[in-house]
DNA sequence: ACAAAAGTGTTAGCCGTACACCCATGT
DNA sequence: ACATGGGTGTACGGCTAACACTTTTGT
């Protein structure tokens, strides 16, 4: 498990999660300044050795835990990456997971522990090895989803405003989604409920909180957004 | 690489190929009768190991080309198993690839002699071990990949008719489409390009025979068919 | 009264679907 | 002439996109 001795060995099976959060109603990662070597100072995501008694999924998942001390998570499977020479302390040879996560529910004492730092999208440091692709393909992955899900149950907070997930979708497309058509679009959907209370912070009228409801957890058949971004 | 004695070592990094082939207007899958322990005589998706100065898509291409003799088959990752049970044999974890191979180039000899056979999609018998759920991500893949992309190229052969393109895309997505749109659809995105030769022997008229053009490997933003199926 | 965001309504145009209809030709 | 698949045209309906318009309320 000690990274100064994985080289001396023959090949290594790792995950590295692609963990996205949203705050302030951007789209962050979260990122890592390494502390040790190689490439300590640099920035990378967060990963682990998969133990030999147990899958990539569970591995990833025990990283996050071990992270936040959030149990279920909402995680899926990005790609496998294992050029021999893709990591110069080793072979090695790695499966990449993205994590949607509430940052509201993380610690921050946390965060600091592990060097951690909530980066928006677009602000991207250069990141070790190969995690510049690793973090273009889970947004991919997660472009793709948010195309055929409503996405949002597992990144914005319990209840939210129609705005706030306008916004979330503006992130991930990085485009402005027209505030009418897009409520029209999500109501339309009937996986929002209208709470009773409403957000001052925004405006003087307020905006009605949403919830996800609980059923059909799974997708839909057609894409939600049918149109190129 | 001896099956018989993997068992003993550790953990090993494998491939496992899931071989889409187009014949006869049906969307097949090459599989394989084993020749050896364990699960001998049961059907199961083509594999082999991933040596240590290799990455998991060289392994992948040198088996299809071992196997076929075909140097540039379209290939796509499709996901990684690594449940360490998985494989009975041994703690195995697979990197699963989707290929598209024209079916016409084969030769059947090759064919024989690794006991492999071309079988319906709708008509695959059981395989071993976790392979059904490979065929099924992978014809996932397949088909969001159908939606954005005319496919088609790799998997037909080089002159082809517009109801024979339809027609695999009757196959892959389990229905039929409509001759008249199916076509219109498909020609207004300036792929195609009409040769002079018809195809005679499907009707009295005669089928213009229709080839892809060079420009523009690449997908298009907008799904092709937006609705569900 | 005004501003500013929330929320509703309206319209035009595009596109998918269904289906009618013509075409070419071997028997 | 007719049957058959190839190929074209048309009309309806649904949906998206653009944007005008109304609502609410603190200042």
């Amino acid at each position: 498990m000690q990274y100064e001795k994985y080289h001396e060995l023959k090949r290594h099976i790792a995950v590295d999660c692609v963990i996205f959060g949203y705050e302030q109603e951007q789209l962050k990662l979260l990122v890592f300044k390494r502390a040790i070597e190689p490439a300590k100072g640099k920035w990378s995501l967060i990963g682990g050795w998969v133990k030999e008694e147990e899958s990539a999924e569970d591995a990833a998942r025990r990283v996050l835990v071990n992270l936040t001390g959030l149990q279920d998570v909402f995680m899926e499977q990005v790609q496998t990456f294992s050029k021999p020479d893709r990591d110069p302390g080793g072979n090695v040879v790695t499966v990449s997971f993205y994590a949607l996560v509430k940052v509201e529910k993380y610690s921050n004492q946390l965060i600091h522990e592990f060097g951690a730092q909530w980066i928006n999208i677009s602000e991207l440091p250069q990141l070790i090895f190969d995690h510049d692709e690793m973090v273009a393909r889970a947004l991919e992955k997660l472009r793709l989803k948010s195309r055929y899900d409503l996405i949002g149950r597992q990144l914005l907070p319990e209840k939210f405003t129609i705005t706030s997930l306008r916004n979330l979708y503006n992130e991930i497309f990085q485009k402005q989604f027209d505030p009418g058509n897009f409520r029209k679009k999500v109501l339309s959907l009937k996986v929002l409920e209208r709470q009773e209370e409403k957000d001052m912070s925004e405006s003087r009228k307020g905006a009605f909180y949403y919830k996800f409801n609980d059923i059909e957890e799974e997708g839909f058949n057609d894409p939600i957004f049918k149109r190129s971004f």
